[in-house]
RNA sequence: GCGCCUGUAGCUCAGGUGGAUAGAGCACCGACCUUCUAAGUCGGCGGUCGCAGGUUCGACUCCUGCCAGGCGCGCCA
């Protein structure tokens, strides 16, 4: 709805320009902003203010001179200059007719746009080191990725999700000497335990199941134990399978789905970390010093020079990452994200860095990144600790179990990334009205009752009959409604454009006040068969977008409650 | 010390790339179920947008400097 609008807009100035102002001062960003009150119109262009300076004229004359030159368009029902020099839009009664109808003919399409042009993004997203169970961080991890995949496919992309396992570095050893001492009868704290082992219970679950001899499946790949406390290798590639099952498990619990899983350890065996290096130092951005090999990321923006080869000779942990980044865009995505707790933050600088010294024609920005802070969970009002080393922390399955998966993706996905996130459990338990969860939900659950009601009284919605009768819709309530389902379209695109999932979670919170508020102030189901079948028009156009919203959070959508 | 992020109502948070009188929810006070689910609605209370400067027609938004908190600054990942 606003498209048009702005087009419109736009073409005007482009005719204006050249005469009243330069054509470059034509702001390339958008033109207009939808009003906050109600007595400004539906959309507010300060377009006039911004270009005054530049036209030598004062904003209320340029205003004037602007909307002369507005083209008739029925979308507009009044133009308003106001203020000083703002141009109010009203939109005529039958734009909001025609979003309904759009509304309801689009149906589970509704909100989608073309932004990606069918481009491929890969999106990776979680990529824990399989060394335990997903905690509540990536929890936090999983829901934004998956949210924004969501998103990002209903803008017009083609997503691949992505997960990359970590199961070649130090943490995967560290995992088998402490799945290694559980097997030989050792404990935390005993003589023998290994320096930073991993001291969770699960570990004696992984010990005991090698010891069973027991066959764990992941991905179509399968381990038995095989019962050697000896055999570090043997221990190593069970235990790795066996908590990539259990992550595997805790995902498919949370609904998170991914197109590939990518092994760190292939890099090696495929030779592409080597590959890497090579290119590296050929390009002559790398320098040998104290025995080891380093690249000079100064030269890309890093704030210090990096060691990829250790003076043991082996790799640090961003060489494969590098390489896995140049594989990423080997493999067509020319556009990548990696959700990453920010405590990460660091790493960005050299793996671009090391991008840009590959020189193969990957740009500077890649890939995006789209950051998070930490997770912080009260339980009774207290915090309770996230540590996976000493074994005592709240997994991504317990809260889960205990709160259900709608209510906590939507309350990991509800607050925008930059900030710190506390997961209060007893508020996301709560079946009350503090919880907004539900109260979405309550809504999309009282319509779909509205319509069993209908049923009963063994009436039918005629749709037609609804729309060519849209204007017997004239309450304030039902202005607001098609208002703020016409804003769905726009809120999708910002949201993917910007990265910023949480705004389709506040946005649902106001569209199902905006419902509640019109149920209790009108019945529907009215003998007037005309305004009965506007006003379910209007209440199953509401209903189609709190389903689309709800689904790109991956929220169910009850029928009942 | 340096880098990134945060600071908005008592609490939890929004605030579409500088716009008109700063918004929700919870909490608190007071109303509303013979009516499509009260998991709901309506009203009231509540603010020097961390502080101080600057940029301009105009700043919660941009710049600088402080204050407070978080994260990061390894030949760890």
């Amino acid at each position: 709805m606003k498209q048009p609008l702005e087009d419109l807009l736009r073409s005007t100035l482009k005719n204006l320009a050249g005469e009243l102002f330069p054509a470059t001062a034509l702001p390339s960003g958008a033109l207009l902003e939808r009003s906050r009150d109600p007595a400004h119109g539906d959309f507010a262009s300060h377009v006039a203010l911004t270009l005054a300076k530049s036209a030598g004229k004062n904003p209320r004359a340029l205003a004037q001179t602007i909307v002369a030159a507005l083209p008739q368009s029925a979308l507009v029902a009044k133009v308003e200059i106001a203020g000083p020099g703002f141009i109010n839009f009203f939109l005529s009664a039958s734009a909001y007719h025609a979003e309904l109808q759009r509304i309801l003919q689009s149906g589970a399409n509704y909100g989608r746009n073309h932004l990606g042009e069918g481009q491929t993004v890969g999106v990776e997203f979680v990529s824990a080191n399989p060394t335990g169970p997903l905690h509540v961080g990536h929890g936090r991890n999983a829901a934004i990725g998956d949210c924004l995949s969501r998103l990002l496919a209903a803008a017009g992309w083609k997503v691949q999700r992505e997960f990359y396992y970590n199961d070649a570095g130090v943490q995967i050893n560290n995992l088998a000497l402490s799945v290694q001492a559980r097997v030989r009868g050792l404990a935390p704290g005993d003589s023998g335990w290994p320096e930073d082992g991993y001291r969770g219970d699960y570990i004696l679950d992984v010990a005991r199941a090698y010891l069973a001899g027991e066959s764990v499946t992941v991905q179509g790949h399968s381990v038995s134990g095989a019962r050697n406390p000896d055999d570090l290798d043997a221990i190593r590639a069970f235990a790795v399978t066996y908590l990539r099952r259990e992550q595997d498990l805790d995902l498919q619990a949370f609904d998170v789905h991914f197109d590939v899983y990518f092994l760190e350890s292939s890099l090696y065996t495929d030779g592409k970390v080597d590959e890497t290096v090579r290119q590296l130092v050929a390009h002559g951005h790398t320098y040998e010093q104290d025995g080891a090999l380093w690249l000079r990321s100064t030269d890309f923006g890093d704030d210090k020079d990096r060691v990829m080869r250790k003076s043991d000779g082996s790799y640090t942990y961003f060489v494969p990452d590098v390489a896995y980044h140049l594989c990423k865009w080997q493999r067509g995505y020319h556009k990548a994200i990696t959700v990453l707790g920010s405590d990460h933050h660091g790493s960005l600088a050299r793996v671009r860095a090391g991008l840009q010294a590959l020189d193969c024609g990957i740009p500077a920005g890649y890939p995006d990144y789209m950051l998070y802070q930490m997770v912080t969970v009260m339980r009774a009002g207290t915090e309770v600790k996230i540590s996976k080393r000493a074994g005592d922390y709240v997994t991504l399955r317990d809260l889960i179990d205990e709160v259900g998966r709608d209510a906590t993706r939507y309350f990991l996905v509800a607050r925008k990334g930059d900030s710190q996130l506390t997961f209060d459990i007893d508020l996301a338990r709560s079946r009350s009205n503090e919880n907004p969860v539900y109260y979405i939900q309550y809504a999309h659950a009282r319509i779909a009752s509205v319509f069993r009601q209908l049923a009963e009284k063994g009436l039918t919605w005629d749709a037609d009959n609804g729309q060519r009768n849209l204007a017997r819709l004239t309450e304030s309530h039902e202005q607001a409604l098609m208002v703020n389902l016409s804003r769905f379209p726009e809120l999708v695109e910002l949201a993917a454009r910007n990265l910023e999932p949480h705004l389709i979670a506040h946005y649902l919170r106001e569209l199902a006040n905006d419902f509640h508020t019109y149920y209790d102030a009108h019945t529907f189901i009215v003998e007037d068969a005309a305004l009965r079948d506007a006003r379910l028009t209007l209440v199953g156009a509401t209903r189609q977008v709190l389903q689309n919203g709800l689904r790109l959070l991956g929220v169910s959508a009850p029928e009942s409650m």
